[in-house]
DNA sequence: GTGGTCTAGACCACG
DNA sequence: GTGGTCTAGACCACG
């Protein structure tokens, strides 16, 4: 699995890998119980600090995605919490994506046919 | 049209205002033509500083969705850029929310309900 | 409000530190809506570093217990979720010390005292 | 008895495994000259580090909850030191998670009812 | 002025 | 070998 930073984002280098790796556990890319790399290993990779990466692993495990395990490194978790319902950050994210590609001409017909495709 | 600012968020209150502004006007709360409050008048409405207000209205117009002059103020523009297609930007956090509410145990058939309900 | 760090403790800096702010809000030393120090004069008083500072109040913050505000640094929140529960790692250290006391001869009498001495 | 490790947990292996023995041992599960099973064979029924055991069963011994001796390997104590005192460092717990259980909305009677229940 | 992020580098406990 | 913690120092966005 390939993971990019895009250096211009505004959204942190932790975060731009978090999500990244989420997207993975949510395609299958990551399979549950399977070895992220470690701590250093992605560090060198990336050519980002140690820190930063640690940074994202502690964000993960705390989220439940991920569980770390000093024998094995980081891994992916078996079972990931099913709330059933989309956050409310997310909601508003939601809405704030639609409205702003509504004014874009976009339909809606577009918009679920990208949830069809991400999904 | 009100504004709320969620000062528990991360996200700036700059921001916080202008997605608002844009839902406004994605919603209709906001008529092409209408005039929005002056900088002074939002700021000491919300008991914020004039700068931030002036950050939001700075961004809006430069993302086309209002213009200013001089005599009325700040005014949503009558006609929006209609490129017809999400952004880059928008397309990955909505892969990202898709992928965060699969995971949590979304169905894709909700996520296309939430869609009708904000477009 | 003081703070005492254990530096012969295996309790990492950070934790020590939320640890005594949490407590410090319970007991109201700490004001809901009360300012907590910058994460620079914290870090100066204690002679540590401002990173270790910083991942205490993202941590108090990520918990619910404070929030920042870039205007006024970092704040104890007004209302705090109110789960009603202990929560089951609580629960496990609970048992845990009143398995070690009993072992050691504390009655439950003196237990339930210290409890009504720290509530 | 039944020890179980919680993969998912920051407290370190030999450490769970130590505080269920000691659990164990202030429940009766294991009574006072009882025999524990050798290093080898809760490491291999575990599925652990032969390592992690011989720590676990050297900080037992250092506590003063077990003793060993070469032919018949770890027992119970039969009196373990009864200084009928809190210790500073379990005191400083529970007055954590008094604080935290307070501040969750936890009543006074409800933790004395935890007390209750465990010891 | 404030918290947030990041680097380069170090040491430590666990297993 | 692994993640976790910490330092000293820097720069940045927000307000």
């Amino acid at each position: 699995m390939i993971i990019k930073i895009d250096e211009y984002s505004d959204v942190p280098i932790y975060m731009q890998i978090r999500n990244q790796i989420v997207m993975g556990i949510s395609s299958g890319d990551l399979a549950p119980g399977e070895q992220l790399p470690t701590v250093r290993a992605l560090a060198l990779e990336m050519g980002i600090n140690t820190m930063t990466v640690s940074k994202t692993y502690q964000l993960l495990k705390q989220e439940g995605y991920i569980f770390t395990d000093r024998k094995n490194g980081a891994r992916v978790r078996e079972t990931i919490n099913k709330s059933g319902t989309v956050s409310d950050e997310n909601k508003n994210e939601l809405k704030r994506i639609v409205s702003e590609s509504r004014l874009s001409g976009v339909s809606k017909e577009d918009l679920v046919k990208l949830i069809d495709e991400f999904y």
